[in-house]
RNA sequence: GGUGCGGUAGUUCAGCUGGUUAGAAUAUCGGCCUGUCACGCCGAGGGUCGCGGGUUCGAGUCCCGUCCGCACCGCCA
């Protein structure tokens, strides 16, 4: 046995006996005639004590002690004299009657504390050192129990959990896949799932009538902080149910799990309709921790001689409170982040309702006061307050004012990290136009079922058909999605068709699923959550890096054991692949 | 594929309009210190300024190229 008890557990009332700890070695205070040590576990630190009356041979162990260094101690557990307020063991101390190196450490290349001095770069490449600091730690604890949250929560409702094959057929559409060669099947390859989707819907078919699964996926795409080549979902499936049995149960299990996990009761869970969230956010993932809403001036701004409002397909605006005295500079500023080549808006109109009632704006000369007034009155500005309008193409400028609203929020400090505001987003379009290809995608999945009322649009207006498709936003973060699928095969064969799929192309594609739908396919709906992102939120993080215990730098690589890396031509040749670099 | 920022001691960074021997903090090593807990004090070692080229009497500093890291756009049904 290498311990009795953990380095976080030994509080006054053990006092006296006698105990066996193991771990790191944190830190080593010399004073000369006596050395403290903390001794750091998992659970927490507890100060080892050495002085004149411990014997010779444990003090010549002692000055080998370097930063984590492994130990074994033993010795008597005593309360302090002086009390570390600060850590839970802060009460008592280990009087050392014996001290064995288990493990010796080379210096480590930053330092194992709450707020190292090491940089991402060099936490990446030793990461299993980070993961020794507590911050990475808690973070990997934290995403451990809402792992076990939402299993118990799934688990009740009797869902069955069913693992997917991870070695699966390539499918085009969508994200690049990523490929496996098959040795036993020369020049041909698996494909990573970019999710379980067709096996989930085939477990459906199967009567598992409630299915999930914590599963990684896999995309070959670029990253971002929020976006890694395999991820971790909460993939889910039920038959028999409707849009609203699905909206209303991952609502239920969204709250339960801020409830279990963080104490936090949310209080509304808002719908809104895509076209809503666009038109008046900007964004089909709106963050509404805070209002701001954009205004449409398209119809008022125009029939003046202000040639930019004139001509634009759309002019809008948002309303910053309280920013009515920005200086040039600030103005100017922002401007230059709008027209930033991500942003690419042309220019920046502002119209300032000062404090004192007037109103001053970039356009005074093209529109009266009046009009300007009139303006201000769509987001009931107050007198303090800033009005910033962009104009242009019309999905453009409000993806831009979008972006603006965001910027704002952020210089306002409305984005406050300790506030939850979770919304469905519905009615999504089930298509979406290609300029390139000149073709219809779907807009989520080709299985998504549109809203039977929209079908008779499907010959005419595709564009404009409304799929019965979900999005869970959370803080502007798009957190997971799902939709209604389609079961019967003529819908689907009409989907197909739509998409530009020949018969022989969606029959190599997807016929396993087009023929099991022959045999007896329930009404089914289903969801996916990105667990990442979704303990990224939790833990009030931007970059899902620090939730995934070993995760890929920006170009996909692990640092740490330097992959992806070449392999061998015997490995090459028995997979009968040859390297064709330009 | 593109844009921006960055790369200087083990680590995190400073280094001005180009100008003597490139600094600080921290870490490391040595010495002193009996109640520290970010211990304190004294001292020491530690640098191919990412790499290659150019401009210049002279480059960490300016220019070009390249590699690497981060953020974003494209991409991510």
């Amino acid at each position: 046995m290498y311990r009795t008890h953990t380095c976080g557990e030994l509080r006054p009332e053990h006092q006296g006996i006698v105990v066996t700890l193991a771990g790191w070695v944190q830190r080593k205070r010399e004073l000369g005639g006596m050395t403290f040590v903390d001794l750091r576990d998992r659970y927490g630190i507890t100060q080892l004590v050495f002085d004149e009356h411990t014997p010779a041979e444990i003090l010549d162990n002692l000055k080998k002690l370097g930063r984590e260094y492994v130990i074994q101690t033993t010795g008597l557990v005593r309360e302090r004299s002086n009390i570390n307020k600060n850590i839970a063991t802060g009460n008592i101390e280990i009087e050392v009657q014996s001290l064995t190196v288990l493990s010796p450490s080379a210096v480590p290349p930053f330092t194992i504390e709450d707020e190292s001095d090491g940089g991402d770069d060099i936490r990446m490449k030793y990461r299993y050192l980070d993961l020794r600091r507590s911050p990475v730690r808690d973070n990997l604890i934290l995403r451990s129990k809402i792992a076990h949250a939402v299993r118990s929560y799934l688990n009740e409702r009797n869902f069955i959990e069913t693992e997917t094959p991870v070695l699966m057929k390539s499918t085009p559409e969508g994200a690049r896949d990523f490929v496996v060669p098959s040795r036993l099947n020369p020049g041909e390859f698996y494909a990573l799932p970019q999710s379980p989707q067709l096996f989930k819907q085939l477990l459906m078919v199967a009567g598992f009538d409630r299915y999930y699964q914590i599963v990684k996926c896999f995309r070959d795409e670029d990253l971002r902080a929020d976006r890694q080549p395999e991820f971790t979902q909460i993939d889910c499936e039920m038959s028999f149910v409707k849009q609203e049995d699905i909206l209303s149960l991952f609502e239920d299990m969204t709250r339960y799990l801020f409830q279990t996990v963080k104490n936090i009761n949310i209080e509304s869970f808002p719908r809104m309709s895509y076209r809503d969230a666009m038109e008046n956010y900007g964004s089909d993932k709106p963050d509404i921790r805070f209002e701001m809403t954009i205004g449409n001036l398209t119809e008022k701004a125009r029939g003046k001689d202000f040639k930019v409002f004139k001509e634009a397909a759309y002019t809008g605006g948002i309303c910053a409170s309280g920013c009515s005295e920005y200086s040039r500079k600030q103005l100017d500023e922002l401007t230059e982040w709008v027209k930033r080549p991500q942003i690419g808006a042309k220019g920046l109109v502002y119209i300032k309702y000062n404090k004192d009632g007037s109103v001053k704006s970039s356009i005074d000369k093209f529109y009266t006061e009046e009009e300007l007034r009139s303006w201000l009155t769509i987001w009931n500005a107050k007198p303090g307050d800033l009005a910033l309008l962009l104009s242009g193409e019309k999905l453009r400028t409000l993806k831009a004012l979008g972006e603006l609203r965001l910027e704002m929020g952020t210089r306002l400090g409305l984005r406050d990290k300790s506030v939850f505001k979770p919304l469905w987003i519905i009615d999504f379009p089930l298509l979406e136009w290609d300029e390139e290809t000149k073709r219809y995608y779907a807009m989520h999945h080709p299985f998504t079922s549109p809203k039977p009322e929209d079908i008779p649009l499907l010959d005419t207006m595709p564009g404009e058909v409304r799929a019965n498709a979900y999005d869970l936003v959370i803080n502007g973060v798009e957190i997971g999605g799902g939709s209604v699928r389609i079961f019967e095969s003529t819908l689907q064969s009409r989907m197909f068709d739509l998409l530009g799929f020949t018969k022989e192309q969606a029959q190599a594609q997807f016929g396993f699923l087009l023929s099991a739908f022959q045999y007896g396919a329930p009404p089914h709906a289903g969801i996916a959550l990105g667990f990442d992102r979704l303990v990224s939120m939790f833990a009030g993080l931007d970059s899902i890096r620090d939730v995934i215990a070993f995760p890929k730098n920006n170009a996909g690589r692990d640092v740490m054991n330097e992959s992806p890396s070449p392999i061998s031509d015997a490995q090459l040749n028995e997979l009968c692949i040859s390297i064709n670099m330009k």
